[in-house]
DNA sequence: GTCTATACTTTGATAGAC
DNA sequence: GTCTATCAAAGTATAGAC
């Protein structure tokens, strides 16, 4: 079973709003993107690029959580594991020319003040990556206000250093915070 | 001696894309929000919207580096100052019903992957945020290796604390980066 | 569900009088 | 340097045949 035309539309969209934004990307752009016609994205998302935009943030925030979830997870350690989520963002960064960082952080912050639908949808999908690393940080024995504390600098050390990282075409501020991080998290663990 | 019209302009577009970003703001909103005329825009700025935007982008990227080294610099000791950055931002944030966060981030990752003229403008106030901090915690008698590393840690844990802020309207983000970054400010401090 | 065609609005940008 | 008027293109969205 192939992809559908529902899939190759949300597909096309979430690069686009990844590499370009939510505002620099018209509906035709991406529906030549997924070979389709523009009645069909109507079709399968009535609500427009709005409801396709919501769509893309929760479908594409989750399937990054759980990339992310297998890279920290495959790691021996909870610091190999932090250090396994910056390098290895770094790499990818790296080989796809700075494009592929996260995928619903410039569509955040574009709508954050302008579109309370879709701001919705991406305050989700990072409060699950919250709640993800917490876990990950306390059944490390990390006590919990301390666990979530590091949990936001995981996360939000991660997003800083992409928006560093993609403006200035150097993968230095993702092994910077890394290190940082995970020795934040190595002097929380118990002894 | 009032602010000229081209000042007036440079202000409306600061504004407008730090709260809604680059592509959803129009030239013409930019100039009724400056109570100018579209011509003027184009007078001023022979370049249009994207020279426009540079502009915006170093004249605020300077301004908001300003403001941060007063708020860190009032503070008595680095870690202070550190946490006084955090802090501030925060409550700056809420007062601003999460409006006034960084004034280019969401243009840096907009233009990161299609505008080089934009993009090389975001990076170069991005690289002098970097040199400024990497010269106060020098200057506190953190070694060089380690000083660059947690200039990113600042850097890029109060971009990427902003980011989820926004998002999940909560300034928690802020604080709990703040903590765990003066904390390692504070390990790395000479004995 | 997919196709073609189109309505309507807004975009960035320019011309030319004053 | 400021004004009015306007252009060509691109924006989102819809209608109706098949």
């Amino acid at each position: 079973m192939t992809a559908g035309t529902k899939d190759r539309i949300r597909d096309s969209a979430a690069d686009l709003f990844q590499h370009q934004g939510y505002h620099a990307t018209g509906v035709k752009q991406i529906v030549e993107g997924a070979s389709a016609q523009l009645a069909s994205l109507y079709h399968f998302f009535p609500g427009g690029k709005e409801a396709l935009g919501a769509d893309v943030v929760r479908v594409a925030g989750a399937g990054y959580q759980t990339l992310v979830e297998a890279v920290w997870d495959s790691a021996p350690d909870v610091v190999a594991g932090v250090h396994a989520v910056f390098d290895g963002a770094a790499a990818v960064l790296e080989a796809t020319d700075y494009e592929d960082a996260c995928p619903i952080a410039t569509v955040a912050l574009e709508v954050a003040s302008t579109n309370e639908t879709l701001r919705i949808a991406t305050a989700e999908v990072f409060d699950a990556w919250i709640v993800a690393a917490v876990a990950r940080l306390a059944a490390a024995g990390i006590a919990a206000p301390t666990a979530r504390d590091l949990a936001f600098a995981v996360v939000g050390g991660l997003e800083g250093a992409f928006v560093l990282a993609r403006a200035t075409r150097s993968v230095e501020p993702l092994h910077a915070a890394g290190a940082v991080v995970a020795a934040a998290v190595e002097r929380a663990l118990p002894a």
